[in-house]
DNA sequence: CGTGTTATTGACCAACATCAAACTTAGTGG
DNA sequence: CCACTAAGTTTGATGTTGGTCAATAACACG
């Protein structure tokens, strides 16, 4: 799948997207950047000039709280447009990293701007775009602020592999999460030691099976009811749904 | 302040208004209504047909987490629009509720429609407030996460006194947050009980004084201190910051 | 191999939840 | 104006979840 149709697939999981706006998506200019993991992508503080496009490689958003403890608050698959935000927030309130190796593209605001003002269908998907972003920040409000270190990693889990699901990045019932225990700490408000305490209960139950950080969700259904998990928070394109 | 002024002032702390577009804003129609403390505005799983402006009172975003924990997601004063999302998602995915008396008025989608249609700055204004939003969303997660008890609450008096003041909403260093404790609770992710005695220590160091839910913030300083409070997150206008 | 990162384990402890009861306050109707 | 009620606040006792610390084990990579 090329570059521009990575983002493309993308945009139709969450609503119908005409040939004519394809076209206006592919002609956008990307520059292509790699980075290592743990290398930001964008800083908190900085004025970006582009927006950002992952590829390859999960990335995470974060920022630190009392200077010392990082929180992550979300995580980003290819074709995700992590930074939207900085189209009309100019300054930077929280950065921007590379789980993994990643490899990004970067699309100057000038390009965005012209492509949404061009075409009112865009110009409501990026905004429909954007708020399902903030929807999914209001799940993890909810989560971490009322559900239990066991059901929040399950809901962590659901959510990821529903999100991976419809962009056809797993392989049948699995999937891939590259995260160390510790990342999965900083974007669940848990500690290291209790990550890896629930995951091996996880893994004694029969829910999940891991191998580093390559984890099988062996029982899907279990983990929803676990996590009172509804996917109705990610407003999908009901077409996307229907392929369950 | 007419109600229609109290829209644009809000406006007016996220970015600059031209004439023009009050003129936009003071046409928009508003359809009145009042609300019972406790009464819901908007309730989760509904298809709005408007949108919702508060003119009086305190309003909150919240959603139930396994049917009985309610997590309180956002808190919305006077001019604040709390369900903007709805222009875009169909489909709520959280409910809005008074947490005093409220009186509100409701915009058609179609009215806000035309209006950001017909001005592009206008159009950009409301897609700013709505990451604004996020921005709040993002903050609480990290806060939620990271801080214990009294940092969480410090930081939440932080932002209301902060927003509301951007509002002339206080009366000098003073301010009025009527919560309950329960309801307080719901919004940082600790017990009743807990915030109870939170409270008291903060009026016991003279952060605060309280009568009832009438909260005096005794000092400012302080209490940012511990909560380690940037306001950068809110994105206020510079020329809202100036005034302080 | 050696070195650094990540995962695992155990002991211990603090923060916060839960439960239950008493107290305060504000509002209501006689 | 006072009793009555309901809602909210406060208190104390007790329990649990999850944090912290520190050491060891398992891996991954050059």
């Amino acid at each position: 799948m090329s570059d521009h149709d990575r983002l493309i697939k993308r945009l139709e999981t969450i609503a119908d997207v005409t040939e004519s706006d394809k076209a206006a998506l592919r002609a956008l200019p990307f520059r292509l950047k790699r980075f290592e993991e743990n290398q930001d992508l964008v800083v908190q503080g900085e004025k970006p000039t582009d927006c950002c496009l992952i590829l390859e490689g999960l990335a995470a958003r974060y920022k630190f709280v009392a200077e010392v403890r990082r929180a992550i608050l979300s995580l980003h698959f290819p074709g995700d447009l992590p930074d939207l935000q900085s189209l009309q927030l100019e300054r930077m309130d929280h950065s921007l990293t590379a789980l993994t190796p990643v490899r990004a593209a970067f699309i100057p605001h000038s390009a965005v701007r012209t492509m949404i003002h061009n075409s009112a269908k865009l110009n409501d998907l990026i905004i429909r775009y954007s708020l399902i972003d903030a929807s999914i920040f209001r799940q993890w409000i909810a989560n971490i602020s009322q559900l239990n270190a066991y059901e929040r990693i399950a809901h962590l889990l659901c959510e990821v592999s529903e999100r991976m699901r419809v962009l056809n990045l797993l392989d049948a019932k699995s999937f891939q999460l590259p995260m160390t225990q510790s990342e999965l700490g900083d974007a669940t408000g848990l500690s290291t030691v209790h990550v890896n305490r629930v995951l091996q209960r996880m893994r004694k139950e029969g829910l999940i099976v891991s191998k580093g950080d390559i984890h099988l969700i062996l029982d899907r259904e279990r983990l929803r009811a676990i996590a009172d998990f509804n996917v109705d928070y990610l407003h999908f394109n009901a077409r996307v749904l229907d392929e369950t």
